[in-house]
DNA sequence: TATGTTTTCCGAAACGTTTCGGATTCATCC
DNA sequence: GGATGAATCCGAAACGTTTCGGAAAACATA
């Protein structure tokens, strides 16, 4: 528990002089500095957060809220998410504190009190909802804060995103140029942003061709190997015409698909072809699909750095232009897609 | 950002009667201190931690240090702890801060450091080992901290804990009870203090019925499904004796023997009888086991509660007598044990 | 009237840091 | 020799809270 009282002390200097030497600011002698950083290593000083906040602003401390749902734990995301984050914070001297919410606590009055408590210097969020009140009341609040992802006409705060619109399209299409037209879509859960956006990629993949989409075809739902299961069951019963090709959201919806075709006694690419965004998730590998699955790829462990640099430059006051950040994604083609003639696709039920 | 100033200048008063209005001191009329909480809600006043903490000590905000290792994901088990402890302390009004250190980033410096930085008013900490040195350095240190289980010679720290070496004892005598004398023991991983306990309770239960514990018999492993499997194949291959009955450190790795048993042709409890400790993981349930599975149980969302009370009754000083708590665990008997008699004993092979 | 008691209030100090506005020294230049 | 300027330093204020030691007023007691 040293404190810069301490270190002057010992060095005779004044308080202030310490700490313009470990702050490294100009006007310091050389020597100076280099006494004190020793004098500070050997007393094992780190500086009280709180009294720098107070008088700073600066905690180095910034924070993720999101809601305790019961499937929380299913996928291995959530733990991707903040493992990435706290690692990266980490890295970068500054902490990572985790807020879960209660089952059905409105998230305003957290951000809300959060604030008020001024301990945090910005805010991670995810999943961001189309037009999601948490971005709008944060600009107010005047609080730092990157989004993963995008949301709203506006984008005039700092986030890191993919072009989900994009690939959408690229999977989409790349069934289309195969004579594929009935192509079923397992998209995420409705109101969410890139579910929206992935949706409109779908959409306009479609229309390229001329064709229109058919609602049946076009599924939401949690993103789980059940619903896979589940909705490509729901896709191959009823009268309803059935899909030639199926689009997934991720890969482990194209398992829950892959368990569900074969159960039904079809073949991929044979009967039914499969494409799906790959994630990365450590657990679920595309490639040892069988047949291997044809991806758009962009490994969710490439979002923590940018998006703590974003946030990280947002508290430090950078400018706007250098907080907006898009990731890359890949096509890999491999096996899950077949070609199909219009006669066939006609025949096909 | 309302602070005490403008609640005292609002309602003409001093900041010093404001501040003990709001803490509920006994020297404030009973009608001020209605105005002030009246004027501190509509203001929307939160008190700065920063401040606060910097002259009384509190923050409010605990912490818990976890390693990152790569399989954090598979089991739901960390997700149901930070989830828990997070819940627990948000509604004590508390903060909950996660701190996920690197891959084989040592533990002390990384506790040094927080404490250095004077913003956490304890820990949480979890998977003791024998002789932890986290618990000699955290009270070397004169921080509060709670123990998620016990460890070492001279447990004069907060903790709570249940009895895991009764628990093992249990589960092994409720087997020696039914004639079986070859008993495996799937337990965790080496080292942890309760994997340490659960191995004497095993023994002491052996030992009552003079029997000496044979060495492959005795599994360490990580607890998940895999090493279930692995295990039991182990234990069924090869020349050594093989043991008629089986204890699970945990269902997950039940689940994993119930898979082997099953491949190998044993049935349960025909051939091998299976017993298990249940930690009521959500996502595993083992009455749904085939045949269902006999165990000791004791919810891990039980801990949540007594570890969040222990540590803020030992942030605020209360005597160490009433923050170390014992957990109930019950025994629960179904279907998958059956009686062994002396000559089938020596017959198995 | 003087003295104590209770109730209710307040000023000022303290926590550890950053930062503003100078102050001191010393070499340099006309 | 006096002014200029660079290099290096320091005192004091400020951040928002808690708390210590007292003070003022009202009232009862001797």
């Amino acid at each position: 528990m040293a404190t810069l009282k301490d270190i002057a002390r010992k060095l005779d200097l004044s308080i202030t002089q310490v700490s313009r030497a470990l702050n490294d600011h100009s006007d310091v002698n050389e020597e100076t500095r280099h006494r004190v950083k020793e004098a500070a290593r050997a007393l094992n000083y780190h500086p009280n957060v709180s009294a720098r906040k107070l008088v700073s602003g600066r905690s180095g401390m910034v924070g993720l809220v999101v809601p305790q749902h019961r499937d929380m734990g299913e996928d291995g995301i959530f733990l991707e998410v903040i493992a990435g984050l706290s690692a990266q914070f980490s890295g970068r001297g500054m902490q990572f504190v985790l807020h879960i919410m209660a089952e059905n606590e409105p998230a305003i009055p957290v951000y809300q009190k959060l604030i008020g408590k001024a301990m945090l210097d910005g805010f991670v969020l995810i999943n961001p909802l189309d037009q999601d009140p948490r971005i709008a009341f944060l600009r107010k609040a005047g609080i730092s804060f990157v989004v993963h992802g995008r949301s709203g006409p506006t984008q005039d705060y700092p986030y890191f995103d993919i072009e989900n619109e994009q690939l959408a399209y690229d999977l989409t299409a790349h069934l289309t140029a195969r004579g594929h037209r009935r192509i079923a879509f397992l998209n995420g859960i409705a109101g969410l942003h890139y579910v929206t956006e992935r949706n409109h990629g779908y959409r306009r993949a479609l229309a390229d061709v001329g064709e229109r989409p058919l609602d049946h075809l076009h599924l939401n739902s949690l993103m789980d190997e059940a619903n896979g299961l589940i909705g490509t069951v729901r896709l191959f019963s009823g009268d309803a015409p059935r899909p030639t090709a199926i689009v997934c959201g991720n890969v482990r919806l194209a398992r829950g698909v892959y368990q569900a075709l074969s159960a039904l006694g079809l073949s991929v690419p044979g009967d039914v072809s499969v494409v799906a965004h790959d994630d990365q998730l450590p657990s679920l590998r595309a490639s040892a699909f069988f047949p291997a699955l044809t991806v758009t790829k962009a490994p969710l462990r490439d979002s923590w750095e940018p998006l703590a640099d974003c946030l990280a430059g947002a508290i430090e006051g950078k400018p706007l232009s250098t907080l907006q950040r898009i990731g890359d994604y890949s096509f890999i083609e491999r096996n899950s897609v077949a070609g199909i003639l219009p006669s066939q696709s006609a025949s096909n039920r």
